[in-house]
DNA sequence: TAGATAAGTTAGCCATGTCTAACTTTTGAA
DNA sequence: TTCAAAAGTTAGACATGGCTAACTTATCTA
């Protein structure tokens, strides 16, 4: 038993907050959902990049399972945002700003796909639920998890 | 070392998937957003009748942080779809299928955060990850944190 | 109990992210 | 090399979930 884990909590202990902490609370959530889209585009953008050499709305519309002219739109707002470079009916490229992003949506992704896997957690399910949780994980979270996968590689 | 624990992962492993896979994936996600207004709500409102005997929209927007108006608004989603009963001007009561969804929220809630706490994250992080975090778990996923917590409180 | 204050609602605005229908551009094959 | 099919865009619609401003209802207190 590691220190990290040996502190005591019950497990259905009710923790109580401030208001305010609750409503600080669900403004980060809020926030996390402004930037999904962009981090999961930029993501799959540069998936796409690596594996095909380019990255095509057509391909990103299939693997999101949407329709092309929300990927229109979409890239366009990420080019607004700076994250990517890209001439009408061409393929799309990342800024560094975008690497950036990618590259740590990616690691943190395959952080918490590991930790989800390292609890016995079949493939399938944890790559959906990684996909939503990601974005929701802190960077103390991430961390945490980090930890906790290394002593169970350790351990096996 | 578990059953459960004791499949091979290397922590940076990539799982490759079918597009379809990882389109239905997002489906989900998207899927988990529309549906997380009234999982917070339904919780929220179920503490503020067993805390504060009763819920007033003063007080939900308090804890979300958001203006009355969007209370309303939210509410009278919520009302359509059959979660919560109330007359204009008067406290917010759940229908039998939203404390249903309150209870079944409320568990989830609770085991995020036990389970993030047996992380060896404070409470503050918890609190605030597993806000964003508890949407996006599956039941698989939950039922392997329930027994990782058992795991930690047995071995502590 | 009247009037001020607090609580709640309505109306109308905005951004996000989805869609369909119709159009344009690019591409690839005969 | 042309022209049909595939890819991409534009325009316009819709639902969600925020907001402000202005109004109505309820509550509390002097």
């Amino acid at each position: 038993m590691t220190k990290l884990q040996s502190q005591e909590h019950e497990p259905f202990e009710t923790v109580d907050r401030a208001p305010e902490a609750q409503a600080e609370g669900f403004a980060t959530v809020r926030q996390a959902h402004e930037s999904e889209m962009a981090e999961d585009y930029v993501e799959l953008i540069a998936e796409l990049i690596e594996s095909r050499g380019e990255a095509r709305p057509v391909e990103i519309a299939e693997r999101f399972g949407v329709k092309p002219p929300t990927v229109t739109k979409n890239i366009s707002r990420l080019k607004a945002a700076g994250l990517v470079r890209r001439e009408p009916y061409r393929a799309i490229f990342l800024t560094d700003a975008g690497r950036e992003l990618a590259e740590a949506c990616r690691r943190r992704h395959r952080i918490v796909v590991a930790f989800l896997l390292s609890l016995g957690i079949d493939e399938e399910t944890a790559e959906r639920d990684a996909e939503g949780i990601e974005h929701h994980v802190s960077t103390t979270t991430l961390e945490a998890f980090e930890h906790a996968l290394l002593q169970s590689q350790s351990g096996k």
